[in-house]
DNA sequence: GCTTGACTTTGAGCGCGCTCCAAGTTGTAC
DNA sequence: GTACAACTTGGAGCGCGCTCAAAGTCAAGC
């Protein structure tokens, strides 16, 4: 038996998902039903590989899941729906954005504590002053 | 009665969060048993203030309780661990990093995706051939 | 024939981080 | 006095995104 295309291990390991993921996405309509070999067990094809990468890189970017749905449904419906897809993933790219920026604010901010925390172990490796410092303001947007 | 301090709702607004989230991070050992008004309630002062965003902070780039708890802990025990505090901001700074790269590369992949359907719009404005792009191969480093 | 291993399915369970509910107390305004 | 609003507590509930368990099928190797 061969039936060309991917097993489902292959899949898991191929865009970083485990086995459990893929049954389940296929499960909530993320992907269509994928082939089947003759024995009955799932054959993916590199169309499906490039769609999974990509919903695994909109999941690693914390786009929800029922979002994920409604790109897919829409997908599904053909070209028509282009300018919903669009405003979707143009929506996202701004959640992205906005992530971006928090993340550097919390980098810099760590950055800043981290220094502090040097200072104070070098003040204790010479016996000098100990001068607790006030935790750091860090007011951040509102979280997404 | 004015017993000096922040009201849990002030306090809520000022660093984001809903006072049942302050309630709970109370309760779960995050922060010190805040200081009581005489009916009663709680009272915050402008060092809980930093804490708590600070804390807020680090939640918004995605650090586990489990892990701020670590740090809190660490904290209550003074000076002596300094060294073991750092290092949990360090890790926690890397794998902001990391994140950053993840959403810029989305980012990118979105860009251009985006310009695609743009184009499959002025396709279909214009009447023109409509051919399918194929998805994007996308492959991220492993997910934080 | 029997074992092994990779798959199949349905449906339940789980960890996280809140979020809410119910019942009670206190202080202020009318 | 009585309504109201803002708080208190303990504990239950929930949404998300998986994750796993149980029981079964199928093909290959000994």
């Amino acid at each position: 038996m061969q039936d060309s295309g991917y097993t489902i291990q292959d899949m898991a390991k191929r865009c970083g998902m485990t086995t459990h993921t893929l049954r389940y996405y296929e499960r909530v309509g993320l992907i269509q039903p994928v082939g089947r070999a003759r024995n009955g067990h799932r054959r993916y094809s590199e169309a499906d590989a490039a769609w999974l990468n990509f919903l695994h890189c909109m999941r690693a970017t914390n786009m929800p899941i029922r979002e994920m749905q409604r790109y897919a449904e829409l997908r599904e419906l053909g070209d028509s729906t282009s300018l919903e897809r669009r405003k979707i993933l143009e929506d996202h790219q701004a959640a992205i954005a906005a992530q971006i920026v928090e993340l550097q604010k919390a980098h810099a901010l760590l950055t800043h504590k981290i220094a502090n925390y040097k200072k104070i172990e070098q003040r204790i490796r010479i016996g000098g002053p100990q001068v607790a410092e006030p935790e750091v303001d860090c007011s951040l947007a509102p979280a997404s």
